[in-house]
This record gives structure tokens, sequence and C-alpha cells, in this order.
DNA sequence: CATTTGTTCAACCGATCTCTTGAATGGTGC
DNA sequence: GCACCATTCAAGAGATCGGTTGAACAAATG
């Protein structure tokens, strides 16, 4: 039935209210691109240059540019000019919150991701996870071998307390420097990042105890749990 | 120096990397309009029917329909038939979580979003927002009133315990109603709706002490904090 | 100052999104 | 079983987005 009323109360300041919704859905969209989504992840590891997130993500260096000034507009990026390079890096710890609530929402909600994870995932690891303050009290009491499967350049720019790093690729070959009486705990960028899952499956078909870290790098840090950095020749803080 | 090796190791399934892009992309896109966040906003306060949100979002029934559907899809909403309608809800409080870290991360990140609140909310009221757990205390204490500003629609859906229900509209008619020895703490649907604001102000302006709650009724609920509910005539659970 | 290297800009086309309009669907209640 | 009603579907116009290409720009190097 048509209401022959006038307008529903066309609020005083519905103008800020639609202002407002505008701006926070500039921001959603930012996040609404798989390739702006993965750019995010590997910055969430550290600080990139342009080049590189472009080549770690598979794109041409123009696009990559583009993905990313898309990112600065919504305030999710900033970046910094250091010698030849543009370095870029998330804009605050906050954007790793709002990622790890959509990937919570995505995965309460759609089926799709349970199949994703079962078909792809969990077919390299079915253990459970270990969750970040079980692992920390463990490190604590010297009890487990933390493993960093992450490339060289992000384990660089920081990663857990006395993990040592073997980038999966490198795997096979480096198994000797795991210590055999200890459970390995393994970790990457994110809580559906392929590596550590690969990581801890193939170190148990050789028989040697291991599992998942509860998330990535990333998720670990937003926890105030504790960092380890490598000092970088060139960092200025 | 141009780096003339093969594509950089694409990995065992980075197609599972992508589905999951693709599937978190899926909920940002579904928050990357701001009809539809309102319309979010709109759910956070209880169950609705399609009519009533097209028409409380200045929106077709068409086009309201289209935007509930593409947040279902999401997983962001679900729905049911109740009679002759079709009521839609929230499909979990995860996504009040979500919506909160997308305003916090547009808060912090877009220096637009502080000048709109400059501009157009804090013309109405400059205090400092109640937190909400020192709001439970008080409300134990009965030391203080609590002004639920929303329609009554929104109002039976879920209130703050003890609380007062005048529309904004109605409130310079029904100041008799409010006790003049405590203060009025008024909130209405969330950290930025003008409503809570816009009372606030008004009340203050005739010499009655008010403050506003920081956030709205769903950041309450999210927080654990209890919620009355009107008991329904329609209502089955 | 000219060259090199890394990044950004600008223009373009195809694909996707948004809203409108008008018709179809499918429960409900009589 | 029938008519009604809220909701959904379908199609189309206009706008926005996404990726490519080639040129422009900026900082460092010699």
């Amino acid at each position: 039935m048509v209401q022959e009323n006038k307008a529903p109360a066309p609020e005083p300041s519905s103008q800020a209210k639609r202002a407002l919704l505008e701006q926070f859905a500039r921001v959603a969209k930012a996040l609404a691109h798989p390739n702006r989504l993965e750019l995010l992840e590997f910055l969430a590891q550290g600080e990139r240059t342009v080049e590189s997130l472009a080549r770690a993500a598979g794109l041409s260096v123009a696009n990559a540019s583009q993905h990313l000034q898309q990112l600065k507009q919504a305030g999710l990026v900033a970046s910094r000019r250091a010698g030849q390079h543009v370095r870029y890096r998330l804009a605050d710890d906050d954007v790793v919150a709002l990622m790890a609530a959509l990937r919570e929402v995505a995965r309460r909600h759609l089926a799709e991701v349970d199949r994703i994870v079962e078909a792809y995932l969990a077919a390299r690891d079915t253990l459970e996870p270990v969750p970040a303050t079980d692992l920390l009290e463990r490190i604590r009491r010297g009890e487990v071998t933390v493993l960093d499967v992450r490339p060289p350049e992000e384990y660089a720019a920081g990663h857990l307390p006395g993990a040592v790093n073997i980038p999966l690729e490198e795997l096979e070959r480096r198994l000797g420097e795991l210590p055999r009486d200890r459970e390995v705990v393994a970790y990457c960028r994110g809580p559906y990042c392929v590596l550590a899952w690969e990581a801890a499956g193939r170190l148990r078909e050789r028989g040697i105890p291991a599992r998942r870290l509860e998330g990535g790098l990333p998720e670990w840090r937003l926890a105030g749990l504790p960092v380890e950095v490598e000092k970088e020749g060139a960092g200025q803080g």
C-alpha cells in the first residue's frame, strides 16, 4: 500500500549519516577485492616495496601500485619513500583486527570457506592448531621448536621469539636444523596461510611431531605477544 | 635489478588461497555500499520486514530486497518468513563486531570522519560519552535515567535495562516523564547515531544534565551486557 | 647534467554494480 | 480453492571498477 505521507522524517542531519556511511563504505570497498586483501596480508608481515609486493602477489607493478593507492586512500596503508623505493606498510594494527573480523564472519557464515579449507588445507594437516597463548608458555619453558616458514624477507621484519626460519621450499633440505626431541610448531602469514599447514604435514610424515600455530605473525603481534625483529641495515625506526 | 627467474614459485595451492580471498572479498563487497551499511545498522537493532527496512532507509522495496539478498549471500544476514512478511535479521553478533572494526578503522584513519563528526554531531553535544560498563554500574545503583530515543519498534526488540523510550521527536513534549534529580544518559543505534547526540544536546539546553552512551544498543549487547526485551505478540523465539 | 631505476599517471575497454520498472512468485488468510 | 499481498525476479540504462599499455615523473647514481 502506497503511504501517501511525506518522506519518513528526513532527519535533521541524515546528511551526516549518509556522509559517514559513505566513509565506512569506502573502507569496505578497499577490502572488497581479493588482490587487495592479498596485498594487505603481505603488508601485515611488514613493510615492503611496491615491486616486491607486485612480485609476491603476481601482479604487474602498475596494477599493484593502483591497488595500493586505493588502500592508502581508504586509510588502510601508509607509505614512505626510502631511497629509490616507496615502502608501504599497514596503517595500524586495527587493520589486522578488521581483517580478522572479516575472516571470522566469512568462516562462520559462508559454507564455501569450510569447503575450501577441507579440500585444500585439511588435506595437508588435520591437527588442531596451537593457541598463541599456549605456545608462548611453551616457548618460555623451552619445550618447543618454533618454525617460521615464511620467506626470509618477512622473517626479518619480525618473527616469534626464538623462531627458526626455514622457508617451506627448503624444509626437506634443512630438516637437520630441527631438534628432534621437541614438538615443532610452524606458522606463517595467517590462519589460512597454506605454508604452515603444508610444513606441519610434511614434518609429521617424517615422524617429527608438528602442529600449526593458530593464526600467523600478524595475529600474534595483534594479541600483544612479543615479537623479535632483526636489526635492519637501513632501518630507521 | 631485473630478476629473470621464472614465476615466483606458483605455490602448490595458491588456488586455495585465491578461493579463500574471494570469499573474504565477498563479505567485504557486501559491506561496500552505504545503503547496505545502513540496512545492517537497522538490522542490528532487531529483526525487521523488508518493507519496514525499505521505508526506514528511504529505498524502494525492490531495491531494499536486492541489497538484503546480497547481504544474505555474504552471510551477514538471515531471513525467515513470518505470516505474510519476510523478516530479516543479522546472522550473528560477529557482524556487529565486524561493523565496529570497520568504523574504528575509518574513524582513526580517515580525516573526513572527524570532519563530519565535528561539523554535524559535535554541534549538538560536545560532552564525552559514557562508557557502557560505567553506565551499567550506575544503572544498578539507580543513579541514572536511561533514555532510549529510537522508534518504539526498535525499543521493543531490545533495550537497556530500565530504559525509558521517548523517540526524539516526542522529547520536548514528554520531558515530564524524566526524573529531574538524576543525570540522563541517552542512546540510540550506534556510536554515530545522531538521535542520542541531539537528545543529549536538547536536554542540556533545558538544564537537564544529560550525556550520550558510548555506542548504541548493538554494541551494548555485543559487550555481553544485559538487554531487556518486550514480550512480542507474535514472536516465537 | 644525463642516465637509470622505481613508481605513478592517464587513457582505454570490458566487466561488474546500482537502481528503476514492470511482471512473476509464493504464502496466507478468507 | 481464490484473491491478495509482500517479496522476489528479470531486463535494461548509467555509472563505477579492474587491468593493460605506454608515457611521465622523481630520486639516486655516475
